[in-house]
DNA sequence: CCAGACGTTGTT
DNA sequence: GTCTGG
DNA sequence: CCAGACGTTGTT
DNA sequence: GTCTGG
């Protein structure tokens, strides 16, 4: 799954690949608003990057909260469940249906954590915290989904991440992995007259070139930790 | 029909 | 164990 | 995803 | 809003 990303990634950067501009007024959502600092430590309830067809027809970039609120939704209080969403059953789920249909939008990151699960004689199994992104360190975009709330405490425009079966690269670690899109796909994917977005295709689990794992620090799984000192692996025989 | 949920992951 | 917050 | 809390009453 | 369960 995807539970935890990284995204370095200057803005002008980010704009120039993917051919979208920042929104003029950054969204500030419940108080928080989009960092504009690197983040290599990005949990759910975090506003964050997403790119959008707007009304204008072109590509923007807008800060929206990680985990779906529907529209429909009482309160907030469910927004840090729906983080991810399976590609092999969304078509299903009366949550994503409406999102599915006409609000897609691409995930921005430049890596994503991923824990595995080491065997242990003791009490609790131990994780081993992963990066997965490519060699050079550049962005990708993950397939997701947005939701527009009207609150009060006022609006809140949300996102969620698609996921699907592991490939072989990150499969020994764990056995899903966001939904990422190649450049040729994305286009399609935003469009919100494409109906026929042929998810079973760009679900299909596949190699990605570039794309290599690192082991990370186990800080990471503090939400705290949210700077470079992630990417320093644990000591080697650090106790047992 | 109405009422109530609407999600994923991992672990046992 | 399970829920909430980040 | 992981980390951290998980409760009520009354008093300051 | 839309689906499931009763």
């Amino acid at each position: 799954m995807c539970g935890r990303y990284r995204l370095t990634t200057k803005g002008k950067n980010l704009e120039q690949l993917f051919d979208a501009e920042f929104d003029d007024q950054p969204a500030r959502l419940e108080g928080r608003e989009l960092s504009v600092k690197p983040r290599f430590n990005v949990a759910p309830t975090d506003v964050m990057p997403v790119v959008r067809i707007q009304e204008d027809g072109r590509h923007h970039i807008s800060g929206l909260r990680w985990g779906l609120v529907p529209f429909w939704s009482k309160d907030l209080s469910g927004g840090a469940r729906m983080i991810n969403a399976r590609a092999e059953t969304v078509f299903e789920k009366a949550a994503f249906k409406d999102s599915l249909r006409r609000r897609r939008c691409l995930v921005l990151a430049d890596g994503f954590y991923e824990w595995k699960t080491l065997p242990s004689t003791t009490q609790k199994p131990k994780k081993q915290p992963v990066l997965f992104a490519f060699d050079d360190d550049r962005p990708f975009a993950m397939a997701g989904l947005w939701a527009r709330w009207k609150g009060p405490p006022g609006l809140v425009e949300s996102f969620t991440i698609l996921t699907t079966g592991a490939n072989e690269l990150v499969g020994p670690v764990h056995d899903r992995m966001p939904l990422i899109l190649d450049a040729a796909d994305r286009a399609a994917w935003l469009d919100p007259d494409n109906e026929d977005v042929d998810l079973q295709r760009l679900a299909e689990p596949r190699p990605i070139a570039g794309f290599t794992l690192r082991l990370v620090s186990s800080k990471v799984g503090n939400v705290k930790n949210d700077d470079e000192s992630v990417l320093v692996p644990d000591a080697p025989d650090e106790k047992s």
